[in-house]
DNA sequence: AAACATTCCTGCACGC
DNA sequence: TGCGTGCAGGAATGTT
């Protein structure tokens, strides 16, 4: 579900109302997402008192006073949800509440992730730089290096389709399928063009756009499609600011051409044919 | 019942 | 030949 506008809402969420607490004791009712949660988390994170909550690219980063940081990543059909044990014996969920973190206010830290494709691990600040998952990871959109000459430079003589590399986490952090889609339209470029062949002031204005979109999407609390929830179990508000995802044959804002969808690297994709080249 | 918000791995083709 | 890189496709999985 998550993309970086997603993520970061949560983050925002989590920063008011973990921020402070000590994790009391934790449980894992299943240790099998992407990769095994190692087995003695739940021991290891016991007393670890909540400092902050950082973000890189679609990874949450919950850090702890002993500089060490709870990694999470959501997947596909993660959730992290804050529950406060009064209200709430009837939103356990069984069957998909795998790895639960008791806070030292009696409130605890809920990770349901159905299709489990989700990641959970514990690692010291230090090591942070090193961690296979993030060492790869491209430019912050929001991060200076990330314009035009940037992506100038690696979509040269590169012959994947521009949406392949746009939602690729190597060139820029925490663009995923919906927004890809979002952000190539108001660019007005086809998900489909060769990444070489997109033209300077085009991708200007893909780097311009990312940021727009993602901030706006941001100020909306995220994009729920199907499952997407905050730490409160709210949806976001932006899916009905989606010009283009999910919109196969409704008229395009802009133009009024019936929405395409295309299939681009095994993903979906939209586009309106007429605003987009 | 086909499709799905993500990532990781494999195999093949190509160039040096 | 051998190695590195780019690219496509598949797999992991449960829900709607």
């Amino acid at each position: 579900m998550p993309e970086l506008p997603e993520v970061e809402s949560l983050r925002r969420i989590l920063a008011h109302s973990i921020v402070g607490r000590t994790i009391v004791g934790a449980s894992v009712a299943d240790p099998r997402l992407r990769r095994a949660v190692a087995a003695d988390l739940a021991t290891s994170i016991a007393g670890g008192a909540i400092t902050g909550v950082q973000r890189r690219a679609k990874y949450l980063l919950i850090e702890l006073h002993d500089e060490r940081l709870l990694m999470v990543h959501l997947g596909m059909s993660g959730s992290l949800t804050h529950r406060h044990a009064a209200l709430d014996a009837a939103g356990f969920d069984p069957r998909h509440d795998h790895v639960s973190f008791r806070l030292d206010d009696g409130s605890a830290l809920v990770f349901n992730d159905p299709r489990r494709f989700g990641l959970m691990k514990l690692i010291a600040r230090a090591e942070l730089a090193a961690i296979a998952e993030l060492a790869a990871i491209g430019p912050e959109p929001f991060a200076r290096e990330f314009d035009a000459a940037y992506l100038w430079k690696v979509t040269r003589g590169r012959a994947t389709a521009i949406k392949n590399l746009l939602m690729d986490q190597r060139t820029v952090a925490g663009v995923g399928n919906i927004y890809a889609s979002e952000i190539l339209f108001r660019a007005r470029v086809r998900p489909t063009r060769r990444a070489g062949k997109v033209t300077r002031a085009e991708l200007a204005r893909i780097a311009t756009i990312t940021r727009q979109v993602l901030r706006e999407a941001i100020g909306g609390g995220g994009t729920t499609f199907r499952s997407y929830r905050d730490s409160r179990g709210q949806p976001g508000r932006y899916a009905k600011r989606l010009q283009v995802y999910d919109r196969e044959g409704q008229p395009c804002g802009a133009c009024g051409a019936a929405i395409r969808a295309v299939v681009v690297g095994q993903r979906s994709s939209f586009f309106c044919p007429k605003c987009q080249k």
